[in-house]
DNA sequence: GTTAACTTCGTGTGCGTACACGCAAATGTA
DNA sequence: TACATTTGCGTGTACGCACACGAAGTTAAC
């Protein structure tokens, strides 16, 4: 393996010479640069990474911003935890990541924090866009500033995002849809549980059930569909009336879809001996509804891997701060199935 | 960041007796020891790879070997890929790997170039243990040498083995026979086609069998199920005619499961007007099988990312040899479930 | 001869690694 | 007891390789 130290000796210059030629930084004679680089030609000198890294003692700083979790609202917990396992294994690379949080409620709450993280300075920022109009303008001042950004979970289009990581909600919807057609009999009915704007994720939502009702349309599936809305799903006592009237009212539904990670709400709130008949299918595989899965309560969770989406969107900043790589302009998480017998190897190995 | 020298600072010891603290290379009085792991600890020091592979000019060797792979028994090419991946990024720290292959037909062929490997003196050995016997006495020149090893997708007992990577084949034909059991109606009966012994990756699918008819027995589904030998699937005539007198025999099988990659094969020698109506599933995402899954004469294929595994197992032993992470004993593939809707998005990210 | 503009050199830096060596206490020997 | 030898514990530092910047050398221009 050639070195630098190397190349300095067979070209008689000092690696000094030899570094500005590699990283083209000017101030080298025309007859010294071909000659070097001839010579990095004949030997095919790659640069030693470990030693680069090691040497070129560059600090960048990511910023992210994405939106608050709670106990109920686990949804944004996932990316989160895929985030700050990147943070650590990328530190050794003098990489610094700032996490940053909003409360998705509050429109002003996501632009005074996208206004912290301006003023930060970052290297580069990774968020999820979830207000249109605002994020417009926010944008333009990264743009402005050349800081290269990310969309994580949320994809806006007209953004000079470098990229988008995120799932395609639509399809995830058209699956479960899929899914719940083999669960129940072709007269039974299905419920599609809503909850009011504003919810987790809600533009998530939106495209899983229009994807859920394309299924049964597309596929001229007659099993007849009700759309339930929740005003309040903390509220145990609403939710066992609301599915009590609905049950009465319609003794057929032997399907529920939950298109957001509450379905363990859901579960929670319908009878043992009833909830048998029943199936129900729902998002992303948080603690609570892995547990309904592996009971029984629930049916098929589709979830999109949200821990591996935080992860990857550093380390694709990452490869781009330090190695200038480009990555493609989309990418969808995997729509993973999760089941009774499979959920237990599904979390990430390692 | 945390570095040598300032734990050193802070203990009042110099940086070579930290260094002899991380690394367990005795020559430490307990006191001072306790003092430095006490400081380590607290500030959670972790070792600078990137500095501790540019210091340690230690080059590690790898060496690998599974089956090969050609075009019709396409299995283990996802497994190498994820070698050749892993090859890839591990390059940069000092780590080569030596890929070899053998027929897993012949016991011969694994000998011979399990013994090529012990001969080229090999810092750490990943192999998939395909014959026991055979393996017994060349795992014991392994553990002599103290050579650390990992089994890839094939596991055996009573071993040495640092870690076993690969899936839970019984669990997948579970899942195999929940799906299966979904896609059909109870009056119908299923296919389980079988191949002769010798089969690509015949362990695991002895596995899978099992698992499929316990989903059944254990869940008191009385659908009948038929097993059907194959003695070559490349005869595409022998195919052909088995099929035909199958369905004959049996006009009310509705469900055919293929417990190994080749599905496709399956799938390819039906009719298009019988196919429409029969829930084929199989396992393996690999080329021939995802056209299947796309055109829809394959309704469910389960895969256990074979890729990954190749990738993982590489990156484990660098963990191991570089910062001396033993991983844990067992790692299992997750067991996905690939459908028409959400296979575009299964192959891994980036 | 002075200045400015180019080129190139030399070296400290980042962070561990590993080995040579120093020093003191413990043990051995006569 | 007096001295030598072995152990045990630590120190100091030369690497590994590229990076980056101040300083010095060279050339050309006026």
């Amino acid at each position: 393996m050639i070195t630098i130290n190397d190349i300095a000796k067979e070209a008689g210059v000092s690696i000094g010479t030899i570094d500005r030629v590699i990283h083209n930084r000017g101030g080298v004679s025309k007859k010294t640069e071909a000659k070097v680089n001839a010579i990095i030609k004949k030997h095919d000198f790659k640069i030693n990474v470990i030693a680069s890294s090691l040497a070129s003692n560059k600090k960048f700083e990511i910023a992210t911003l994405i939106p608050e979790f709670d106990s109920k609202n686990t949804f944004w917990k996932s990316p989160m935890m895929g985030i700050s396992k990147a943070k650590e294994d990328i530190e050794k690379f003098g990489v610094k990541v700032n996490s940053y949080t909003f409360n998705q409620f509050e429109v002003s709450s996501y632009v005074s924090q996208f206004k912290k993280i301006i003023a930060s300075k970052p290297d580069a920022v990774i968020f999820t866009p979830l207000f249109g109009t605002e994020t417009q303008l926010l944008a333009e001042a990264l743009d402005n500033k050349k800081i290269p950004y990310i969309f994580l979970n949320v994809n806006l289009d007209g953004f000079d995002n470098m990229s988008f990581i995120g799932q395609d909600s639509y399809m995830s919807g058209v699956l479960a849809g899929k899914l719940m057609h083999l669960s129940i009999n072709d007269d039974a009915s299905i419920a599609i549980m809503q909850t009011r704007i504003n919810v987790d994720n809600n533009h998530a939502i939106y495209n899983r059930i229009s994807g859920f009702d394309d299924y049964f349309t597309d596929n001229n599936i007659s099993i007849n569909r009700t759309k339930v809305t929740i005003f309040n799903l903390d509220d145990t006592d609403e939710l066992k009336e609301k599915l009590h009237d609905m049950f009465n009212a319609n003794p057929t539904i032997k399907g529920i879809f939950v298109p957001s990670s509450r379905v363990f709400s859901f579960a929670n709130c319908i009878d043992n001996s009833k909830i048998k008949d029943l199936a129900l299918i729902g998002f992303d595989g948080t603690e609570q509804n892995i547990k309904c899965l592996e009971d029984g309560r629930v049916s098929f969770l589709i979830s999109q891997k949200p821990f591996k989406e935080g992860y990857e969107s550093i380390k694709l900043m990452v490869d781009y701060l330090i190695e200038k790589k480009r990555p493609v302009s989309k990418i969808y998480s995997p729509i993973e199935i999760l089941t009774k017998e499979n959920v237990k190897f599904s979390m990430e190995l390692k």
